[in-house]
RNA sequence: GGGUCCAUGGUCCAGUGGUUACGACGUCCGCUUGACGUGCGGAAGAUCAGGGGUUCGAAUCCCUUUGGGCCCACCA
């Protein structure tokens, strides 16, 4: 072998593998990505999620996501942007809460605040520093020098500031209402934090007997715990069975207290009996009927979940669920239940705790947002949805959204700047700018009562919902109110990029606050990914025993090679499938690559520098039309954030075109094997050329390998990640006749099969007309004679 | 009930009016071929969900049926 590349470090592993992407300036974090506000070159910002630190494995699918995140920003960067790629962590709210119980075995509660505070701190900075840890493993090239966190003082502060500017602007009020309350976690939440799920229930047939006759009437529920919060009975003005009852009175059994019979559309003659009852509250639909029909509430479930003095003493101090078959067995004892039916019944549960929520009036703090919807609307068909069919959604939620409560009874969070003036209550709120803890500090400076001149108060004990920190991530990270030159430069942001499940949430509610503050849109455009699933299609979890921990699959095949799937693997804002033999063929193609890339620097690099385009061969200009066609797809999918089409693109230039045809045909001139000195530097050129070009539109997707084998030829101060995306080249039609080579060479290939020759063998074959411009390569390719 | 998206070889996924439908994984046969057996060459395998329509021409546009996914809604 005439030249041996026996120094290189690449040469001595057989696979691309996570042990070279370590190596290399990419896999040592020894590269920056700060921002410079400084640049002249167009300015591309983003507003990157920042992941929550629930302490559970962080799953495959978000890794994925996340690195499509960075490919965004990479190829960004090689189109000539200066690109503003913050990294955040969500460190506030009940996730974490029940974390730190978990781990140190306490309940918030018993631990005291202060205490409880602490330990969800240092739970969170463990788990942070694991995070982090993934993202650098990925290659995820963002700003890591200025780490925001969501539970600092300093985004708390700006948190507070932005809650201050509501309150002055009349937007937030206080209001008792009915809420869901979540009994788990001892607070409200709001309706997007609400899922779903259809559960096994029982619809229970109560009798209810009419007064003034010895009738009864049959009544369906799957809620009978709460017969005694029974207000009314309810039945469709249109259900013929009951037309007469209207007006009448029923009297609720075991209570003995008599109640009216309304009508309503909401009542469905076809669901259970026809007839329903109404109680504070079993469902939206009493929130509604009470409000409108004017009815007095009676609470029988109390924040702790169990049932208060108002259920009778049978009941009271039982659990929802203790009470529900208590009462059904002294129905049942009195003969008063019906029938009961099995059903499957769609139940309302907390999405943090997965417990059935009830409604409970609560006094908490709103943000107003029913009055902005047609604002929202408006907003939200200007903004670029990538893929478009995902606006569809966040439309749907604008339409049913009604106001936002902000106010949680837990610790782990923004607090509530607001005191309350000891002597008459009016609510103090102090001048925006610190971090304020009313729970156990007094209100700044000399603060006074608006209302009584009073000079002592109490401070609100709450937090906020976790999403009005997050919710101002786009206005954070872009200087609002602390930077006005940066945030000129950057607000509203290029890009939101996102799940698609948490459209309701964070997209929606940083549209409206972020509009509320700035009148503006927070971005231009909003880049939704798909979920990750097992291969079959359903969703990973632990308990299905199909979870895939990400971090051990990356260290089996790399990051480069779990990022070219993603890639490849992901259209835009689709469910994609996980599987490992796919991450492992794109392992396959990166030693493809590696290898191709050794065979190149093998020949050396003599002579070649001064060749110019007619120097070349019409082989070679061939393969740089060829090249110029895959610049023009993979630049065009870079500049609409989308990564399948130039990953699949180039894995099919490298594998199917230039390696098995352009180099096998070019082999005998690059080691200088019967033709002239500049025939060979014309090969030795294209050869090199092509590569790099490749890895350049390789390197937004794969920044390791890319970058070391970038490095390899370049030297060591030269970064692929420094480099824009190439132009695309001109190139001659006459040479395009890609088709008809590939035809030809496995036409060859065929006979010499047939006529059991090896391929070295020399054959007799005629060239057809179309491709004599490249005889020259194909006789030495072949030995054709 | 309303909305929305999807349906392409065994599996997954490109392709959105134009000659024999891209590719990956898998399967089968063969091969030391001066980078790569984690390779190379070859092959089989698709009524592009069913039906109707528009068009010179439909996987692609329209209607409809069926089967799925997701979102929403006051099924007690």
């Amino acid at each position: 072998m005439a030249e041996d590349n026996a120094k290189s470090f690449l040469a001595s592993f057989k696979a691309w593998n996570r042990e070279l992407e370590l190596k290399t300036k990419e896999g040592s974090g020894a590269r920056k990505y700060a921002f410079d506000k400084s640049s002249k070159l167009d300015v591309f910002s983003m507003d990157t999620p920042p992941p929550y630190t629930s302490g559970k494995t962080w799953h495959l699918g978000a890794v994925a996501h996340y690195s499509q995140i960075d490919m965004i920003a990479r190829s960004q960067r090689m189109l000539g942007k200066e690109v503003l790629f913050p990294v955040g962590m969500d460190r506030n709210g009940i996730p974490v809460e029940r974390y730190a119980e978990k781990t140190y075995g306490v309940s918030m509660a018993s631990a005291g605040r202060e205490k409880f505070l602490f330990m969800c701190k240092t739970a969170l900075d463990d788990l942070e520093t694991s995070m982090i840890k993934i993202l650098h493993d990925i290659g995820y090239s963002a700003d890591f020098e200025n780490i925001y966190r969501t539970d600092s003082d300093e985004y708390r502060a700006f948190t507070q500031a932005t809650f201050i500017e509501h309150w002055k602007s009349k937007r937030i009020y206080k209001g008792k209402r009915p809420s869901n309350y979540c009994i788990d976690c001892g607070t409200t939440i709001a309706d997007a934090e609400i899922e779903y799920v259809d559960l096994p229930s029982k619809l229970v047939y109560i009798k209810f007997s009419l007064k003034g006759g010895d009738k009864s009437l049959s009544i369906a529920t799957t809620r009978p715990e709460l017969l005694g919060a029974c207000r009314a009975v309810m039945v469709n003005p249109t259900d013929e069975r009951y037309k007469d009852l209207i007006g009448k009175s029923v009297t609720v059994p075991l209570y003995g207290y008599d109640i009216r019979v309304i009508e309503d559309e909401s009542a469905k003659p076809e669901f259970g009996s026809g007839v329903v009852m109404i109680c504070s509250y079993g469902d939206y639909n009493d929130v509604l009927l009470f409000k409108k029909f004017g009815l007095d509430e009676k609470i029988l479930i109390d924040t702790s979940g169990k049932m208060n003095e108002n259920a009778g003493e049978s009941l009271s101090g039982l659990t929802v669920k203790e009470a529900r078959k208590k009462i059904v067995e002294i129905l049942k004892e009195k003969g008063l239940v019906e029938k009961e039916v099995n059903i499957n019944h769609r139940t309302p549960l907390c999405d943090r705790s997965k417990t059935p929520i009830e409604i409970i009036p609560m006094d908490e703090y709103f943000l107003r947002t029913s009055d902005k919807k047609e604002v929202l609307l408006e907003m939200a068909k200007k903004i670029d949805f990538i893929p478009e069919q995902h606006r569809q959604i966040l439309i749907n939620w604008i339409n049913v959204a009604s106001d936002w409560p902000i106010s949680r009874r837990r610790f782990y969070g923004t607090e509530i700047p607001i005191w309350y003036c000891k002597k008459c209550g009016e609510p103090y709120i102090p001048p925006p700018g610190k971090y304020y803890k009313p729970w156990k500090e007094s209100p700044p400076g000399s603060a006074e009562c608006a209302s009584c001149k009073g000079k002592e108060f109490i401070g609100d004990e709450r937090t906020l919902d976790t999403w009005m920190d997050s919710s101002v991530s786009a206005l954070y990270v872009t200087g609002y109110g602390r930077d006005e030159d940066l945030s000129k430069k950057t607000y509203p942001v290029s890009v939101r990029p996102q799940g698609v499940d948490i459209i309701r949430t964070w997209m929606y509610y940083s549209m409206v606050r972020c509009s509320e503050l700035t009148g503006m849109s927070p971005w231009k455009s909003v880049w939704v990914g798909g979920m990750g699933l097992d291969e079959h299609g359903e969703k990973m979890s632990k308990s299905k025993g199909n979870f895939v921990d990400p971090v051990p699959l990356i260290n089996k095949y790399g990051a480069d090679a779990f990022r070219f799937w993603s890639a490849s693997e992901a259209s835009v804002g689709s469910n994609f499938l996980y599987s490992e033999s796919k991450v492992a063929g794109s392992q396959k193609f990166l030693t493809k690559l590696l290898n191709l890339s050794r065979l190149i620097s093998s020949f050396g690099e003599q002579g070649y520098s001064d060749i110019k385009y007619d120097d070349l061969m019409p082989s070679d200009k061939w393969i740089i039309g060829e090249l110029s066609l895959l610049v023009k797809d993979a630049v065009s999918g870079y500049s609409s954030f989308n990564f399948l089409v130039p990953s699949n693109r180039i894995r099919n230039f490298v594998w199917s075109v230039f390696a098995p045809h352009y180099v096998e045909m070019v082999k005998a001139r690059a080691y200088g094997n019967g033709f002239s000195k500049s025939q060979r530097n014309a090969a030795l050129y294209t050869l090199n050329y092509v590569l790099n070009v490749v890895l350049l539109l390789t390197a937004p997707i794969c920044p390791f390998i890319t970058d070391a084998l970038w490095l390899e030829s370049h030297g060591k101060e030269d970064s692929v990640h420094s480099h824009r995306f190439p132009e695309q080249m001109k190139y001659e039609e006459k040479y395009m006749l890609g088709d008809k080579i590939i035809e030809f060479n496995s036409m060859v290939w065929g006979k010499k099969k047939e006529g059991g020759l090896s391929l070295r063998d020399n054959i007799s074959i005629d060239i057809p007309d179309d491709l004599k411009d490249f005889s020259d390569d194909l006789k030495a390719m072949h030995n054709i004679k």
